[in-house]
DNA sequence: CGTGGTCAAGCGGTA
DNA sequence: TACCGCTTGACCACG
């Protein structure tokens, strides 16, 4: 089996790409809102670049966007063209993204929340996907938005109905970008695999999420079918993986990676799929990465094929 | 100079 | 019932 490693949003030696400007702080400025605003962006997308270099530098070809590169750029009572204005950073950080191989995803934060039965919360998740839908196709590059399935409304299968029906209302450019992820309270695998097996679309396991939230089933009589999600979506597989910060703080993230939970989930997992990228969730970002890099060579006779890649 | 509260937005869970 | 985490950082008031 292949893997090929990632990571998320920011590089611990490189200064953020994802700096960002509230509302209130925009209103405070007045006239001199909008120019500010641009500066961070500016900022921003240069960050970014340099993030891209230092990923292909490291052998890095799997990285999550920050989706907080354009701050505000769906709030409601701000009004700035993010596409037209940036047309040619856009299109050198896609060429950036190319170039180097390099493939990516973004994963809205809690607000987007496709199966609310508020029509407002479900207006602006809409919008929210639209951003990334338009960030996407400026930078003319294939990304992916990892959603989660949202609420529960005190009613799990209506949630779940909700969500499908919201689904299957969107626009077909939007339905095609979406890949669903299970989460660590209570859309489960089984869940989600469900959904994902009902609208035809690619399941990404999280594998914290399933120690965190299970109804006590073994993972391997699932990866078969959560593998088969991503039959006819063009795509090679991804999942999450991170550890738990300690035995009592189980749902919070670890700074780094254990290597040897790491190593028992690829031995079982190399049984169902002869490719996987595998994207780390970790505090540490990239240096949680290249340490089980180190660790991996250490304690498993792997091939590495270069920094991030190897066969298992 | 360092710390803690606040910021556009939503949820479920825990004390 | 009120806060916490999810993710992640700027900026302000305060000590």
């Amino acid at each position: 089996m292949r893997v090929c490693l990632g990571y998320v949003a920011l590089a611990l030696p490189l200064p953020s790409a994802s700096k960002t400007l509230t509302y209130t702080n925009y209103e405070k400025l007045g006239s001199n809102a909008l120019p500010k605003l641009n500066d961070i962006i500016l900022n921003n997308f240069h960050n970014l670049k340099e993030i891209l270099k230092y990923n292909y530098a490291n052998n890095v070809h799997f990285y999550r966007l920050s989706h907080h590169l354009i701050p505000l750029a769906t709030h409601p009572s701000v009004h700035f063209d993010y596409i037209k204005n940036y047309q040619n950073y856009w299109q050198e950080i896609g060429l950036f993204f190319k170039k180097y191989n390099i493939r990516t995803d973004t994963h809205p934060d809690q607000f987007c929340v496709l199966n609310s039965p508020n029509k407002e919360v479900l207006n602006n998740s809409i919008r929210i996907l639209e951003y990334n839908k338009n960030i996407f196709n400026a930078m003319e590059i294939e990304g992916k938005v990892i959603l989660h399935v949202g609420g529960l409304f005190n009613d799990k299968e209506k949630a779940i109905q909700r969500f499908i029906k919201n689904f299957q209302k969107l626009d077909k450019t939007l339905q095609e970008m979406i890949l669903l992820e299970n989460d660590d309270k209570v859309f489960n695998i089984k869940d989600v695999l469900k959904i994902c097996e009902t609208l035809k679309i690619p399941m990404v396991l999280d594998y914290h999420h399933y120690k965190c939230n299970n109804e006590g089933e073994d993972i391997k009589d699932y990866l078969p079918r959560i593998i088969k999600t991503w039959n006819n979506s063009g795509l090679m597989p991804k999942m999450h993986f991170s550890s738990p910060k300690s035995i009592y703080a189980k749902r919070s993230h670890s700074d780094y990676i254990n290597a040897g939970d790491f190593i028992v989930f690829l031995e079982l997992l190399k049984n169902f799929t002869d490719e996987i990228y595998i994207m780390l969730e970790c505090k540490a970002k990239d240096d949680a990465l290249f340490r089980l890099v180190r660790e991996l060579k250490y304690k498993t006779n792997y091939k590495f094929i270069n920094e991030t890649t190897f066969v298992v």
